[in-house]
DNA sequence: CCGTATTTGTGTTGAATTGCACAAAACAAG
DNA sequence: CTTGTTTTGTGCAATTCAACACAAATACGG
């Protein structure tokens, strides 16, 4: 079936060396070299070409690659040549900055709905969204064909969201609630967790 | 000094131990397994056992790990057995909603400041602090002996407002902005960008 | 057209990480 | 006290990942 697997800490790197690409077609940039990309995203040029040559031949020897070419495939790599709806599970302060955020355009993502189980939450707008009853979030998720969910509800909950998350049919969850997630295998989580990340950093100190 | 360095990889995994301990001691458990602390994480149970035996002997067979004798000893490894001041800088959404993020608490950080650049937004309240006038930056930092920052500005902006935070000393960056930092060696970064981590998982989809 | 400088893609080597398996320790039950 | 069960810590093997190094392709200057 799929000939070669691809690791997932190659795919993991895509994303960065995208976020760099943007950035030099930003600034008026045509072609960068593996080594020019490297400096940018601290990874060695070497590296850089392996990941990239697992998907096939972008560059020139001689010239490197065309900036807005390897973006092309790289945004076909990680299916993000298409805009995802996501929905935001938690109206909190995490929740509403979520919803605010403009960092999601231009990069595959687009949120549309916002759920949370406190009634005193639902029906107040956050941004251009009125906050979802989450016991309408089944039918909804699965009506819009949704796959992706940003999970920013209290930890003890986190689980049980996360499974009517899974029934609904939701392939891909960024949790942002303190726990690790029991997901069936065909379900990938992205943990986010200010304390773990400085957690991270703090034993260097 | 340092007989045996420790990778990266594995300092990167204690967090999610110390947090999954923290839970069971949370519910009232006493003890605990490699066995079952690994399939609370969803790591192997031998994995668990290696990273942990790396620095010292915390367990006893037969039994197990004493939960609140192994979270001790990780506190102390991670040096998160002290309350870390830590600083935001960027005055947005995610910058209030770190402020007000309850989810420090207990795990070593306390948020003690918040700056930003835009004159509209210094003076103002967010929660119970008043933002600060990032050109006050240096000096605050300096004469707290603050070590830690949350970087929320805009990601034109990052790199520069990274250069300031590096010359007044702070030693570790938690980047909420989509660029990748450019910093000396002795200062650690982690990243945390939505779109990133997202585009990890559409691969799969 | 020729020589020099770049830069990719990749085969090979080396390092890092994970998995396996088991002796030794601790406990529980009778 | 003995036997059976549990579980750690770790040596060794297997796997995965990163670095190195270079042939081949391209560009460019004269």
């Amino acid at each position: 079936m799929n000939p070669n697997k691809i690791p997932d800490i190659i795919v993991g790197r895509l994303p960065i060396y995208l976020r760099a690409l943007q950035r030099m077609a930003d600034r008026g940039l045509k072609t960068t070299s593996s080594q020019e990309l490297g400096e940018h995203v601290g990874i060695s040029a070497a590296q850089i070409r392996k990941d990239i040559s697992q998907f096939g031949e972008f560059g020139k020897q001689g010239t490197g690659y065309s900036i807005q070419f390897l973006m092309d495939n790289l945004r076909e790599i990680l299916k993000i040549d298409q805009i995802w709806d996501v929905i935001v599970v938690g109206a909190g302060d995490m929740g509403s900055a979520l919803v605010h955020y403009q960092g999601f355009q231009n990069r595959g993502f687009r949120v549309v709905m916002i759920f949370d189980s406190d009634k005193s939450k639902v029906g107040k707008k956050i941004g251009e969204f009125v906050v979802e009853d989450i016991v309408n979030m089944l039918e909804k998720i699965k009506s819009l064909n949704i796959k992706l969910a940003m999970l920013t509800v209290p930890a003890v909950a986190a689980q049980e969201v996360a499974d009517k998350l899974v029934v609904a049919g939701i392939k891909a969850i960024l949790n942002y609630a303190p726990v690790s997630l029991n997901v069936p295998m065909n379900v990938k989580v992205q943990y986010i967790d200010p304390s773990v990340h400085l957690q991270r950093m703090t034993y260097y100190l």
